[in-house]
DNA sequence: GACATGGATATTGTATACAAATGCCATCGG
DNA sequence: CCGATGGCATTTGTATACAATATCCATGTC
């Protein structure tokens, strides 16, 4: 992250994320390249960068701004999501090793410690879990799974999903990836894509369910905490 | 493609997808840039997105090259082709509409003409198939399925993959078009689904077969024609 | 008053100069 | 002869200036 590019790039996902730049804003380079403290040229890659995570969108006229996600954008993201890490499971079952189950296992294991704190300690959650499917990526064995899986795993809407669970969904959570290490040691890839492609679609419900009622219809930016 | 960035990329892609700079050769950019035309930066902004589409890489210290493929990576595109392609074909059966299918049969239709000449016209066949992949994939109305296809469709690999298609196998894909038609027709998406990932999956292997038989071993850069 | 037109203003695109880093090679010491 | 080291050449990264283009607002015309 030295590089003044990658600087740019974090910092102006971080103010999307964050909402700090709401949906539908316009991105002016010189304007974020004074934010940043760099010059234009990197922010320019940087902006490049995030239209591919579909971070941002494109007037027909090259003038950048913060895409927003509507409903159906989400259910989009979600649901190929739920697809290509049900695969991903599929291989990794397919060519687990010892070491991995190892780490698999500890990954889990942090999770579920994380949320039996008399507060659930959410960000050692999203850690272990990070950890989880990452391990799962690795051993599925595909450079390209993972690259598309990369635009799709830490968008606005999955980051805030997890906060919004209850400890009941977040147990919920811990079950299931002990179901898919069960599948895992016994290398069963149709088991282990089952599993997970209920996994990720469950989150999605949660998710949606809980907008819904919030604030039934357009999505907004809104703050995680 | 009338910036020069857009030259840039297209000019550099095709002297990849040609051969003309062969895996895994370094690409300088300064030299591109004469090559093309033009200054540092619009190549940079070039190979920045040759480098999303995974057609080029870049070492560990940031220094750029032609990709190489190898027999494994090539399983590992098509099999994600053939997951998102049926993927499409299921959501445009769900979503079809009269004047999709009319443009559907439209594009086979002319396929077939290109395919029955006395000396099949390898390019009319390419441009029918690519107006009814497209078509399907426009139904589909899944901005992120698009986008993650893009990056799979015209790899070097897939590209000459028709070129190497004997007359029976041109006639097979036409049937196998025929079929999906017959599917939207009915708009049984499951159907769909397993002929569009039938279709890719032969694909796949019928160029797997004649690389075998050919070179047995490493994937070379050769010319298409 | 609505709409077209023109020019000022803002924004993006490209080229170039310079800084930083990487890689290469020759030289030196063992 | 092998390996380490230092410096030169090459390559990439960043900043900035300028060019091209789009946006916006004011003005004028119907």
């Amino acid at each position: 992250m030295s590089r003044a590019s990658d600087r740019a790039y974090g910092a102006i996902r971080n103010m999307i994320l964050s909402g700090e730049l709401p949906a539908g804003a316009q991105l002016g380079e010189e304007a974020l390249a004074e934010m940043c403290g760099v010059s234009r040229t990197p922010v320019r890659e940087a902006l490049r960068r995030l239209e591919a995570d579909m971070l941002v969108g494109r007037t027909d006229t090259q003038r950048t701004f913060v895409a927003d996600w509507s409903i159906d954008d989400v259910a989009d993201a979600f649901e190929l999501r739920a697809m290509l890490e049900g695969r991903a499971a599929r291989r990794a079952a397919e060519r687990m090793t010892d070491s991995a189950m190892a780490r698999i296992r500890a990954a889990n294991r942090a999770l579920g410690a994380a949320i039996q704190q008399p507060v659930p300690d959410v960000s050692g959650f999203l850690e272990g879990n990070r950890e989880f499917h990452a391990v799962i990526l690795e051993v599925a064995g595909s450079r390209r799974l993972a690259a598309l899986l990369g635009t799709l795993i830490e968008q606005p809407v999955v980051l805030r999903t997890a906060r919004q669970y209850s400890r009941e969904e977040l147990r919920r959570s811990h079950a299931e990836h002990e179901e898919l290490t069960a599948a895992f040691a016994r290398r069963d890839g149709a088991w282990a894509e089952a599993i997970m492609t209920s996994h990720i679609l469950r989150a999605y419900h949660a998710y949606a369910e809980a907008h819904r009622v919030r604030q039934g219809g357009e999505l907004t930016q809104e703050a995680a905490e």
